[in-house]
DNA sequence: TATTATACCAATTTATTAATGGTACATTTC
DNA sequence: GAAATGTACCATTAATAAATTGGTATAATA
């Protein structure tokens, strides 16, 4: 009885001496230190965890202090948790306001690169060349804001599209005719406006443009819902 | 001579009938294949990337088509190479329109662990305490926006604001008490029209702050700017 | 009842091996 | 002499194996 708790004390002292963050030793070789079996040491760790004293996680060890926040997972395993709608409302957010600093700043190489772009989503015909000639295009205006920062965060986003599978939605972007010519209407308003150095009225038709987006998505999944059994 | 232009022709056919990012055998086997040595393989191989017909990696092999856009490096590892300029330009596009958002769906609860953190920004004494409310409050307000994806995000640039070592630039946010106070009543103002659901104003706030922020930061660069040897 | 001893599992890290494209150089072939 | 070959080695990357860790169950022991 009084080896163990004089085992106990010794171990939360050692671990109060060490600086948060640290790693102790392995549930093995302490209780061997401690001259305790490997049980009883486990049940002091156990309420060391309950007092925030020290945090575990398997196959890494044992640590000194509070579990630090769980470190950004790259963005592109949330893929499978997100949805349309938060794709649609986060690009909402962001994309305007991208398009207003590449009308500021875009090289009249960048800006002859978005007519080109431009003009491709309006001629090509399957769904898989529309989407990357409009991927091009939308990454090409991230370049153009000239922030590193934000073409990363830009791309960060994009994979999470790219790495989800609404597949049935996406092929849905350009299902007619006449929606192809829709969006190439606006890629050619948007283009023209950074082109003319039109900061307003290129943020404005950014967001006209995700907002017809997202209209059409949300339609079509309220229809895809409609038609699905479970 | 003839038989080698055979074989480049042969490659190429080889190249065109694949898929796009499919991968070609490995230079050791397609030279066996082709019977020719490895480094007139290696000469074609050239010419077709040049072409941009084929891409190449170390370690990985050799792919049909066009080099694809560089994966997303974690967003943390970029903290070396950006600015405050650039991280205070992102945080200006962002933050105002999550502000708008929060002030839509933030719950009861998230309103007053808002009003907590605006307060402590106001009375706490070391630029440390400071800076963990201050973070505190941005993260729940982006929480409040209640999108999953928005808040990952939200928290990738965090981490870029965190790995970066902008230290003295920091300790100047607060580096007087009338700073702490300019600070305190914006964060007020920010929550107060969170509370009262005005997303029109709580974006207007949250942008008068951040530019705030943003006036400061450039002032402070200015001067260590001129004061530093190199 | 409390403690020990033992064995096994799943998650994770570390170490090892194998394979790839990149490069240099001497040799052969036409 | 120019073109092609054969060979050896390198740095990078992927694939695999081995070792370590915390988590869990069970029987034996004090």
């Amino acid at each position: 009885m009084k080896r163990t708790e004089d085992a106990e004390t010794a171990l939360c002292h050692m671990i109060e001496a060490m600086a948060p963050g640290e790693r102790l030793p392995s549930e093995r070789s302490l209780c061997e230190d401690l001259k305790i079996s490997r049980g009883t040491l486990r049940v002091f760790l156990e309420r060391l965890e309950a007092r925030k004293k020290v945090w575990r996680h398997v196959g890494r060890g044992t640590f000194a202090g509070s579990r630090p926040l769980e470190t950004n997972p790259g963005l592109s395993v949330v893929a499978d948790t997100t949805s349309p709608h938060e794709l649609l409302e986060m690009r909402l957010i962001f994309e305007p306001k991208v398009a207003q600093l590449a009308a500021l700043r875009a090289s009249r190489q960048q800006i002859s690169q978005m007519w080109y772009c431009a003009k491709k989503t309006g001629i090509v015909t399957d769904s898989k060349a529309y989407e990357l000639w409009d991927a091009t295009l939308h990454r090409t205006i991230a370049e153009a804001a000239h922030n590193k920062l934000l073409l990363d965060v830009f791309d960060a986003i994009n994979d999470v599209r790219n790495n989800t599978d609404w597949g049935r939605l996406r092929d849905m972007v350009v299902s007619t005719p006449a929606r192809q010519r829709q969006w190439w209407m606006q890629h050619e308003d948007l283009v023209d406006a950074i082109a003319a150095r039109n900061e307003s009225r290129a943020e404005e038709a950014m967001r006209k443009h995700i907002e017809s987006v997202q209209l059409m998505i949300q339609g079509a999944a309220r229809n895809q819902l409609s038609l699905m059994p479970e």
